[in-house]
Order: structure tokens, then C-alpha cells, then sequence
DNA sequence: TAGATTGTTAATCGATTAACAATC
DNA sequence: TAGATTGTTAATCGATTAACAATC
């Protein structure tokens, strides 16, 4: 959903905890703990709402006021946070810059990604040139199509290769993650073909419905599918019903 | 964020039930009834599988093949549909056309959508001449900008105009729905400008968080925060804990 | 009528929230 | 120590699911 209507995919947490600070483990029961994927996305948005504080130089923030930048309540916050272990100090706060360096890394931005696209179309070359992904620490390193007349073209910055060079190109350019922006009677095809060269991370913006073998994570952004549901809450406004 | 962390915003749908066919009104309490945002997400998910039954010609389908095709449990997508009151036949299931129409009607698409785009970058430019939006009933029917570089230009078949020209343009385009496409910095003076000229509904690709009056609706859709979401799966994985 | 499938009820499950004990 | 704020527990709330009665 945006988007949709995701099933409560939950997500072991364990090693991402990292090794633990007692080496006596005197409590054995509660090392394996799951994340709920609604805190896994509200994590990401305190990372943002952090952001902000350390760019003013703030030291410090209580769980009270990053949840306000948030837009959420506190204690919706310190749970969340409390999956990932301790992370402040009890009458005092949580360090911003340490605070935000462990979400980076419980959300696996710590050794940045490495971004390919598949599709340089009208779509493709706006993700290519996107500012907002580099900001956060992805890389786009690689630009493919089939089509004679966009191969060889530059698009921000990059050459645009032939898709039948993606295995090749693929081991040299490393990549973590893959945007998957062609049209919809390929999107299959271009899809496994990115899951053979070992992407394992796929952000789709196709409306076909793709499949992806276990052990590949697929994310499928629906523009239209957003337009229409903010559509629905206009025909609620018009008839009547005042929004609170 | 796509969506991102909904609150349970939860929607009068007392007037999306139409008029009531028991003019009697035997039962006066329930109504007025809510659907759940979760519910709203998958209409839209069941319009698209509907629309695909119905370019097969099939005139009937089962709970049970819909709530397949649309890749959730038959007692979900009874639940789902039950919001909006009877729909199907029981011993036979639902009539294609008939449920399309009637999801149609609830989400607000039964009129179609006269779409305005603000910030014609990379990404708007994408945008105005995004397919999937023309197929889904969304006409994109405006243009703007400040940058006099871009202003006049065709863009997608349409000549960007003068964001100073809105108010004016607006009224005769009157449009149902705006999509954001500016630099974070003046998200919220272009967003104050089309809640000005009367726009109820706002898609926005802006990081940066804007705030509209009650009685706007504005979705966001974040780009970026789409990949720290993968990202987060990937780490898990990598982590040996195996996908199911 | 027998067979099938909806619409709904009740049970389960998970997420949010408030309250507070732990502790800096 | 007194004040403050975290981390956690327990209660609330809502959403999902299974089962089945209604009914075509």
C-alpha cells in the first residue's frame, strides 16, 4: 500500500540486536523477539524526525518529544524502541546520535545500498535521477533496458546498459537492491531475471502482480491504487460527513 | 510510508450504501457503519482482480476465487464486502460487473477524476504522463510550475503553466484531485495554495511534512522510505533467520 | 429438496495505549 | 534524595479468521 494491505509479516530481530552486553545471560528466555511490521515502518519515520534533531545539534531528545516530530504518542514510541533493546537513559533521554545509528543498523542502512533499475522509461529515469534516495544512503549504480533506442543514452549520470548484460554487469556493480520499473507484459520475465543474478530486494512499480521465489523480498508500490484511496476519502468528505 | 502508519482511520460509509431498498426501515440501527482502512485498501485490490474477471467475460465469480485472485482468506474478503451491505447471491456468488460497479461507487470512482500536478521535476514529469493513472480512471488535466524554464513547455500533452495562474486555471479545470511534486522547501506553500483554490484531495511525493485543514485529505507517498522498509527485510535475511 | 455459497457471529489474534515500577 | 523519564506490564481496542446459519 503504500502502500496495501500487507499481511502481519513479522520479522525475527535477534541477531540484529547484536551480541548481548551480559555475557552471564542470566535470562534465557526472551533472546528471540519479533518486530511488528507497523513498528518496522514507524521506525523509519523516527529515523527521519532524528535526522532533524541532529542537523539542529541536539544532543538529546525525550521519548515525549520524537514522538510529537513523529506524530505519534509516546508511549507507541518507547514500544517500538523497546524491541530493539535498551536505548536510553531512564530520567534523562535518548542520545539522538546513538539513537539513530542503532535504527540505521536494525534497519540494515548501515553499509548504504547499492540501487539497479530495470525499465528507463518515463517512470525509471525520474527513480534514477531521484535526489530523495541518495539522501538516505541508496546509490542508484546501474540503469538497464531492452529497447535499441535507450541503451547508450545517458540518465542521470549513468549509461543506460543492455538488460542482457545485467549477469555480467551484475557481479561487478554488486547490487543490494532493484527497482523494477518496466511495463507490465515483462515485469515476470525481468523479474526472475533479476532474482538469477542474486537481487534479493525488489521495489516494484508495475500493477501486474509479480511473483518472487522465498527468500526474495518484493515491494510494490500502486500509484493508482494510492490516487484511489485517497479518492475514497473524498466521496466520504462529500457526503456530508464532517472529518474530525 | 506509503502509507506508512495509518492511524485506524476509520470512514462513514452510511451514504456510500445508496439509498435503502426496504423503504420500511425495519431495522433502524445499524445505519451508519464504518469501514475499516484495511478494508478500503483491499477494495481496491479486489476492483483490479475484478476488472481482470471481467475482461475474460465472466459473468459470476465465488468468494472463494476473487478472495484468491486478490491473494486474501474468502472469510476476509466476505468481511470486506459485507461493509458496503449484500452484494452477491448466496448459492451463487457475485455478479462481476454488478460488485466492479459497486466498488466503484463506494471509493468514489463512479464519476472519474480531473487530476492536477504541482512540481513538474523529474519525478512530475514522470507523473503527468504515468499510464497506469489515465487507466485507472484518473485524467490528468493540468500542469504547474514556477520555473519560467519550464513554464509553456508540453509536457505528457499538456503546456505547464504558471503556478500564479492557479486560481484561475482551477476553476475552469476543476480538478478533484492534486499530486505534489515540489522541492521539500515550498511543499507548503504550494499545498496552502491548492487547498486555496478549493482541492480536497493531495498526493504527496514531498518528504518534507506538510499539513493541510481538516476536511483535506492528504496522502503520502515516500519513495525512500519504501527501500529502508526492503532494506530492513534484507538485513533480516542475511541474517540466517530462513523466509518462510 | 439437495447443494452451494453468502453474510454474520463469535473466537482468536495482534496492535495500541495507559499506567507505573524501575532507575538514572 | 527528589525529579524525571525510560522500559514494561496489563488493559483496551480493533482486525482477522473460522465456523455456521441463512437462503438462493
Amino acid at each position: 500500500m503504500t502502500n496495501q494491505h500487507e499481511t502481519q509479516a513479522r520479522v525475527s530481530a535477534e541477531a540484529l540486536r547484536g551480541p548481548a552486553v551480559d555475557g552471564t545471560a542470566t535470562r534465557t528466555e526472551p533472546l528471540r523477539r519479533d518486530i511488528p511490521q507497523a513498528s518496522v515502518a514507524r521506525l523509519a519515520v523516527y529515523l527521519r524526525a532524528l535526522g532533524v534533531l541532529s542537523d539542529d545539534g541536539r544532543p538529546i531528545v525525550s521519548s515525549e518529544e520524537l514522538a510529537t516530530a513523529a506524530g505519534v504518542g509516546s508511549a507507541t514510541l518507547r514500544k517500538d524502541l523497546s524491541f530493539l533493546g535498551p536505548n536510553g537513559v531512564r530520567g534523562v533521554g535518548y542520545d539522538v546520535e546513538r539513537l539513530r545509528t542503532r535504527i540505521e543498523g536494525v534497519l540494515g542502512l548501515d553499509q548504504g545500498h547499492r540501487v539497479i533499475l530495470a525499465g528507463v522509461g518515463n517512470l525509471g529515469r525520474a527513480l534514477a535521477g531521484y535526489h530523495g534516495f541518495q539522501r538516505r544512503g541508496f546509490a542508484m549504480v546501474g540503469l538497464f533496458d531492452t529497447a535499441p533506442a535507450v541503451i547508450g543514452r545517458t540518465v542521470a549520470g549513468l549509461r543506460v546498459r543492455d538488460m542482457a548484460s545485467l549477469a555480467h554487469a551484475a557481479s561487478a556493480l554488486a547490487p543490494t537492491v532493484a527497482v523494477l520499473t518496466v511495463p507490465d507484459a515483462v515485469a515476470q520475465q525481468v523479474c526472475d531475471q533479476l532474482v538469477a543474478v542474486g537481487v534479493r530486494c525488489i521495489l516494484s512499480f508495475v500493477q501486474a502482480p509479480v511473483t518472487v521465489p522465498a527468500g526474495v523480498e518484493l515491494r510494490r508500490v500502486d500509484l493508482a491504487m494510492e490516487l484511489q484511496l485517497l479518492s475514497f476519502s473524498t466521496s466520504r468528505n462529500q457526503d456530508g460527513a464532517v472529518a474530525q
